[in-house]
DNA sequence: GTGGGTGTTGAAGT
DNA sequence: TACTTCAACACCCA
């Protein structure tokens, strides 16, 4: 499900929510969304006492800071975060509840099951994966122009498929990456060797400016996405590209094409994104 | 029913 | 290295 913007989004709506609550106990119905500690008894040993004392994002990944612990979390498709009281009934498909002192819990929801949990004593979250490879976000003063040109134009891949690679730049998905290739005039599958270097700074600039203005209008709703309030995202409302299949082109009148890249849909302006 | 598609990302095979 | 395919899983839609 989400990109930067809705990580966002859900980031701040769930801090307000949870921040200074004291985790009593954990309950995981579906072991597997815990990747470390290996053992799902350990995972709830270590988090019995904790206290959330923040949440920060790192590309797509919540980081929940605790006392002792950081647990980094990722969405994946379809992960989400609800606070309860402890007697409201469970919806379907939640698979993880951190029980909270004061008689909320929050809990995790995820319909595909996809979304991964890591725990790690604090400190060592960003020397192990999966945030040890994961590159900076446009917004991080980390994130420059000279290293993601390097890194751009040594590839021979296609540039849908490098702004995918959350080891070149983290937090876009398939919606953002279209709409910022199509706000930079770039075809998807021209690839990164072939790109100059105004295009590569167009790429970037735009890049920031398409999450920055998302995350103000609270990200993206396609079909499932809420924010921990139960609110849907706004920016659906401003695509160019995403979802705008033969749809004329909001700069051109062309119709909107979609096609497939490394089997991810990919929408473009085939005339304002010559290959 | 049946197959294709979905906002993600790793692993396995070539 | 990198590309493709597949896998994880559930639901929606034509």
């Amino acid at each position: 499900m989400p990109e930067l913007p809705e990580v966002e989004t859900i980031r701040q709506t769930l801090k307000a929510m949870v921040i200074n609550k004291t985790i009593k106990d954990v309950s995981v119905f579906w072991p597997k969304i815990i990747k470390q500690p290996d053992d799902v008894k350990e995972f709830s040993h270590l988090i019995r006492g904790q206290t959330i004392e923040d949440i920060g994002r790192k590309g797509k990944f919540l980081l929940f800071q605790l006392t002792d612990y950081v647990l980094v979390s990722h969405l994946r498709m379809e992960g989400k975060y609800g606070v309860f009281t402890k007697d409201e009934p469970v919806l379907n498909h939640t698979h993880v509840i951190f029980h909270f002192t004061d008689q909320t819990e929050l809990r995790y929801n995820d319909v595909r099951k996809f979304g991964t949990m890591h725990l790690f004593s604090k400190g060592e979250e960003l020397k192990e994966k999966p945030l040890s490879t994961l590159a900076p976000d446009p917004f991080e003063d980390t994130f420059t122009f000279s290293e993601f040109y390097n890194k751009v134009t040594k590839s021979e891949r296609v540039i849908k498929n490098i702004l995918l690679d959350q080891t070149v730049v983290a937090g876009l998905g398939n919606i953002y990456v279209d709409e910022t290739l199509f706000k930079a005039g770039v075809h998807p599958l021209k690839k990164g060797v072939d790109l100059s270097s105004k295009e590569i700074k167009a790429i970037q600039k735009y890049a920031k400016e398409t999450l920055a203005e998302a995350v103000a209008q609270g990200g993206t709703t396609i079909r499932s996405y809420v924010n921990t309030q139960g609110q849907i995202g706004m920016f659906q409302q401003q695509l160019f590209a995403y979802g705008q299949t033969n749809k004329p082109c909001k700069h051109c009148g062309a119709p909107i094409e979609k096609i497939k890249v490394s089997g991810r849909g990919t929408h473009f302006c085939p005339s304002c994104q010559p290959n």
